[in-house]
DNA sequence: CTCTAAATAGAAATCATTTCTATTTATACT
DNA sequence: AGTATAAATAGAAATGATTTCTATTTAGAG
């Protein structure tokens, strides 16, 4: 948690209850949360919060590296923590509890070759959406 | 051209004029186009045409397998034509002229054993979003 | 040609997300 | 500790992509 807030100082953003209770439902959950979940967490937690607030929170722990954005089934936003912010990496999200785990492993090189070879591009970035069921709900 | 219509027909879709038009757009150009992309090409040709209707359109080409639907950078629906909808396959997409290569070569499976191992977790799906700059345009 | 279910246009609704603005607050500095 | 100030927030409002609704038109079967 300490880190979390290091790392707000470090990119001049203030430390607010707001902020500290956005992280910390994140780290106490360990899941997959769109926008309205957070807002629902935090109206239990805090007297007053609105919903705009959360959005520019998440935003914002995105854009430090806490959070990464991800996009649900139904096209909306969803955040999860990630403890790997500077490690290439992807996430596996279980489809019943949207618990997240990290996947250190990442063989895409071969499937980069493959295409910049065949046709004759450059392959600049990839993304991986992995689902399933975690060991619990499996 | 003439097995989409048999595909539409095969799945108890009118072949009308906007249908038509609409495979049509596809087929001649050959990249990625969100709905309001495909409007305004089919508003050249046709005298009267509704957003609505292009909507419904593509989402029905997307069920019976013609189109693949994906998600932009901004998070919105886009489409582009797919030859092998009975073969598991991903798609590259250019980041300037969002031309579309269908890419036959999946090497997922190295990946999902080492989820399966490491999470005790199972793997029920994948789904790749690859960028770079076509031959054309790089 | 006639009939009927499917398709369409256009208007309206939906709803997640963003913008706006007045007020409050964290924090750097006395 | 007290003050100043830019940053953060609440609440209301706007936005805009997408969907729904409904009266009208049309494709295709017989
Ligand atoms: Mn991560
Ligand atoms: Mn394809
Ligand atoms: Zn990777
Ligand atoms: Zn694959």
């Amino acid at each position: 948690m300490e880190s979390y807030l290091q790392n707000l100082k470090d990119n001049c953003l203030k430390i607010t209850p707001r902020r500290k209770a956005v992280i910390d439902i994140f780290v106490s959950n360990g899941s997959r949360m769109g926008p309205y979940d957070v807002y629902g967490k935090l109206k239990k937690r805090l007297s007053t919060i609105g919903l705009p607030t959360v959005y520019r929170i998440l935003s914002e722990l995105k854009d430090i590296g806490i959070l990464v954005q991800s996009i649900s089934e139904d096209r909306q936003l969803r955040y999860s923590l990630c403890t790997l912010p500077d490690v290439h990496h992807h996430h596996f999200t279980c489809r019943k509890c949207s618990k997240i785990e990290e996947v250190e492993f990442c063989n895409f090189k071969g499937v980069s070759r493959f295409i910049e070879k065949k046709f004759n591009a450059k392959v600049e970035a990839h993304q991986v959406q992995i689902e399933g069921l975690c060991s619990e709900c499996k």
